[in-house]
DNA sequence: CCTAACATGTAAACTGTTACATGATTCC
DNA sequence: GGAATCATGTAACAGTTTACATGTTAGG
């Protein structure tokens, strides 16, 4: 349309608009497609907010790894987008491309844990069983939404991988609903004998 | 000093400053050491960046939860702070703080197993492959260098909660590389006789 | 002499969230 | 008629990283 088409090698993509790409790549068509099916599977590893989506997508498409067209609903405006074959093989490279892959936790629990030393006993043991169900809470849900929807790419779609990537979301929650179990057992004088059971000396 | 000394109730302070106060309670003293500090064993589940350091421990002084002077070693200079009473009792009062603690991950590795559709068989096995080397080198970070810190505080200090926080970001790992097994088994046709080992579809 | 570590600081850029605005449609 | 959901967008703010600037000291 306009005589500056030329695309101007832009700096590499945030990895949330390849959370977008992959999305629509597995079938979602629009803005709020793309945020409810983030929601479900993909928040539990890589979260993106609302407000990212609709700028990543105009900028996907500016880049033409999107091409999005109006297909209202009614009178209700709705733009819908394809990935283009430039799409897929931008997303192909990612995912190709080795380096570093950061493993970045940010978890408050685990900082309050951490210093707890500040606490009374019974504050301790009371966090340690709401980060146990915290995960039994994210346990749950995965169960009950998300597990169903993986299964069905997996059968339909012959597409293990969401499933994959929910089955290790699982296992981490698993592995914390353990290690509270035994922290628990810990803290409630659980060294029988071993220990001659910490005062609350609180300093 | 002057004469607006008015603590103006400022908003609430973002987590990592609190991650700066308990380690400065923890006996840290300067800038530098809690920053070396947090690298050593907080970054695990909560990491922060050198540049914000500096900012908040101002910020913090300012709010009256900190008091720094110079301690210049040699022509070095050097400021070392402490925690003051008001300081101590504003990280007791966030600890004990109940409330949401969301636990977020952010993690590139999974996203690319989530979209793994769109790679080669191969590619898939040498990105689990990838991932389980990742989790095995934080295991061994976390064994050689934090774990023997991590048992003097519950030794020396009679704290175990920092071994605890660390006990919790191994069990963590320990869990991916369990994962990792089983997910590299499953792709090189782990399906003995059960699944008709898919080919590569790819599409 | 040179490198690594000690030590503090900040500007600019980037990323991400909150909150709001706007309006249509569906379901009760 | 009202609430929830569908649907898009953005301004203001908060948080974070990168990169640099600056200088000292210890060790090979």
């Amino acid at each position: 349309v306009a005589d500056d088409e030329v695309i101007p090698a832009r700096a590499e993509l945030p990895p949330p608009a390849y959370v977008i790409l992959g999305m629509l790549r597995m079938g979602m068509r629009s803005g709020y497609d793309v945020k409810q099916a983030v929601d479900l599977s993909a928040r539990f590893f890589f979260a993106i907010s609302q407000a990212q989506i609709y700028p990543l997508l105009k900028r996907l498409e500016e880049e033409g790894l999107v091409e999005g067209r109006s297909e209202p609903r009614g009178q209700r405006r709705r733009r819908v987008y394809e990935v283009t074959p430039a799409g897929e093989e931008a997303l192909r490279a990612w995912l190709r491309q080795p380096g570093a892959l950061p493993f970045e936790i940010r978890d408050v629990a685990t900082v309050k844990l951490f210093f707890a030393d500040l606490l009374e006993p019974g504050d301790v043991l009371e966090h340690v069983r709401a980060m146990r169900a915290r995960s039994e809470q994210t346990l749950e849900e995965m169960r009950v939404t998300i597990r169903p929807a993986a299964a069905l790419y997996a059968d339909e779609f012959d597409n293990p991988f969401p499933q994959q990537a929910l089955d290790l979301g699982m296992t981490l929650h698993e592995a914390i609903v353990g290690w509270a179990d035994r922290a628990e057992r810990q803290l409630t004088g659980g060294g029988e004998g071993q220990e001659p059971e910490r005062d609350a000396d609180t300093q």
